[in-house]
DNA sequence: CCTTGACCTGGAGCCTGCTCCAGGTGCGAT
DNA sequence: ATCGCACCTGGAGCAGGCTCCAGGTCAAGG
């Protein structure tokens, strides 16, 4: 069996070392393990569950609905239809984010092209 | 000349009325014109102007660098080339934005299909 | 007139999501 | 042994971006 020393964790998922302590006191992380000098031990479940993490935060997943999954993760095989409910609205969401980015960035480069022809008003 | 309430501003830019006052106290609008009562009385201009200030915060850009841009808009017609390139550098930015999400977006996707296959072995 | 609802000001408060201390311990290398 | 660095805990602090409040004013309809 693999461990992960928190330095490690830290490299491998782009959490800082605070956040990782931040993110297991308000329970995104579940009991993670220690070795006897009470250093955290994280295992390759521990890491995957933390990419996740990293996933849903860097797609805009409030850290409340991290835990409402993490709850639901919780409750067993019985609480997938919740979990694939809510990870299909996540989804949804993202491609909300982006139509509404290109709607925008449509706005932005209209005004980009008025100023360039500011600046070069031949041609 | 066209001029518009607070609360038409409200209404056509999807900003809160306090939010309206939060940007100019910050100066991201400049010296918003009174009635003789004392009450904001926007102009077209205005409008426009905080219409753009959606589009940026909507996309994403912070606070910070649209003050730098509102200097910039103060500096008069020499400022044109920072300001292209300002918005340049943000348009990038949604671009970066929306491959980042597009790849959680995958993650998710992969994850949600994982779940399908739980919920329904077969087919 | 009077009421009522939109608006005014200054300043405090709030929510999210970390980030930073201070003071102490474990442990691999020299 | 002991140095030094990674790590520990509990709790405070911070940055960004609003949002709310109290106490007052303006103005249009009845």
């Amino acid at each position: 069996m693999t461990f992960y020393s928190p330095g490690q964790v830290v490299d491998k998922t782009g959490f800082s070392l605070d956040t990782l302590r931040y993110y297991e006191r308000i329970g995104l992380l579940q009991e993670i393990g220690r070795t006897a000098g009470g250093r955290r031990r994280f295992t390759e479940t521990d890491l995957l569950w933390l990419l996740l993490l990293r996933c849903l935060r860097d797609s805009g997943m409030p850290i409340a609905q991290m835990l409402r999954f993490v709850e639901l993760t919780r409750g067993g095989d019985d609480t997938i239809p919740d979990r694939l409910t809510l990870l299909e609205e996540h989804d949804q969401q993202i491609d909300k984010q982006i139509a509404r980015l290109r709607a925008n960035q449509q706005q932005i480069q209209t005004k980009i092209r008025h100023y360039r022809s500011k600046l070069q008003p031949d041609r």
